[in-house]
DNA sequence: TAGATTGTTAATCGATTAACAATC
DNA sequence: TAGATTGTTAATCGATTAACAATC
């Protein structure tokens, strides 16, 4: 996918929910949606919308809107979910099954294959299908399965070394859920989920209301 | 909190982090922090960090810095985390679970003190010293308890009525894990915790390297 | 054709960065 | 005092909104 010069950081976060309405907008059988009827599902303006799509083409037809099933194909691709990436949880504690059990991974395109602990009376178990594997595997086993995302679900004090132990072995994308700074290489991607800054943002606003 | 006419969206979501690093090191034990330092452990320009500061007051010393606890302390405020709000999550599958089991809830002030679901098997069981209430109890409990802040985490299809019924019982914050968009009235605050954003927007950036 | 809706350029708005005076 | 660091104003940068030509 060719992309110009830059995107915007608020566009490319703008993307999945344009994939998740058009995924509602395609369950429901629709043919068609404008940029005004996608804007009023998401709370989004229409200029936005046809902004930030155009940023990666024209995917729509003037005077009509957009086809559903191309529109969704295309952001799909631009999103990089057809990659069908391989993917393995570190840290299988309550967030971390939580994780492996979400069936929406699947039909993103990711695909759960490792689940990592150190724990002895974890390894071994299975969640979703997927068995347990020691730690100190971790190496062997992302080569072996060509695992691509790992996703941190460990302590914040043992983020880092997990982070460090994946990307040695390969892994080119991190998720991660540990309230912890951390430091990647310049070609591993990582997305820092931290879920207690929404809670605090919510409790800022009932605040000052 | 007496606060300036309009904070940028940006500044406010940037409070959790300065609490959380003035927290570490608070536990560090440092007395006196600049925003030099505190921008080093965040990857935010110190200019960034004052501007942010000053839009709730003079918290800092010119020439010396800011005291850690102090501005912990103002920060806390500020976001309202002295607060100890009550606070419900309904819907308790695998997500639901994980965050009942947060230890970092409380520490932030918040009190877990009710979990609803629908489902008989899950309903009279305990998860972290709460037990699961038949959600039909809702409304009754959220007053009873004095419950605030309701979380979501039941499946998309339901998070719209579960909404309704927190509201309409009294809860004045939501905090959404539900991929759905959501209205609720002027009076409630909501925060949607889309984690699937994440992960595509990994995706993408794995992809457009 | 007339009506609708996209794609794109220009105008506005908001947020970040730079510079520096104030002062500990 | 000299050095350090905040608080604040001005300049820059980036993102959103408005307007409208293109065209289905």
């Amino acid at each position: 996918m060719k992309v110009q010069a830059s995107i915007s950081k608020a566009t490319i976060d703008r993307l999945p929910l344009y994939f998740r309405a058009l995924r509602n907008a395609q369950e429901e059988g629709l043919d068609i949606i404008s940029s005004d009827e996608l804007g009023r599902r998401l709370s989004i303006t229409p200029e936005q919308i046809r902004k930030d799509l155009t940023s990666f083409g024209q995917f729509g037809k003037k005077g009509v809107g957009y086809y559903v099933n191309e529109l969704k194909k295309n952001v799909s691709n631009i999103l990089g979910l057809d990659n069908h990436w391989n993917m393995a949880i570190v840290g299988v504690g309550h967030l971390g099954a939580a994780l492996a059990n979400y069936q929406n991974l699947g039909m993103l395109g990711f695909q759960l294959v490792a689940l990592f602990d150190r724990k002895p009376e974890v390894i071994g178990t299975t969640v979703n299908h997927v068995q347990v594997e020691d730690m100190e595997r971790v190496s062997e086993i992302v080569h072996e399965r060509n695992i691509k995302i790992g996703v941190i679900t460990v302590p914040a004090a043992f983020a880092q070394d997990v982070a460090d132990r994946l990307i040695s072995a390969g892994v080119k994308g991190i998720w991660n859920f540990a309230p912890a700074k951390m430091c990647v290489p310049d070609d591993v991607c990582i997305v820092n989920e931290d879920i207690f800054t929404g809670l605090s943002t919510l409790s800022y606003h009932m605040v000052h209301m």
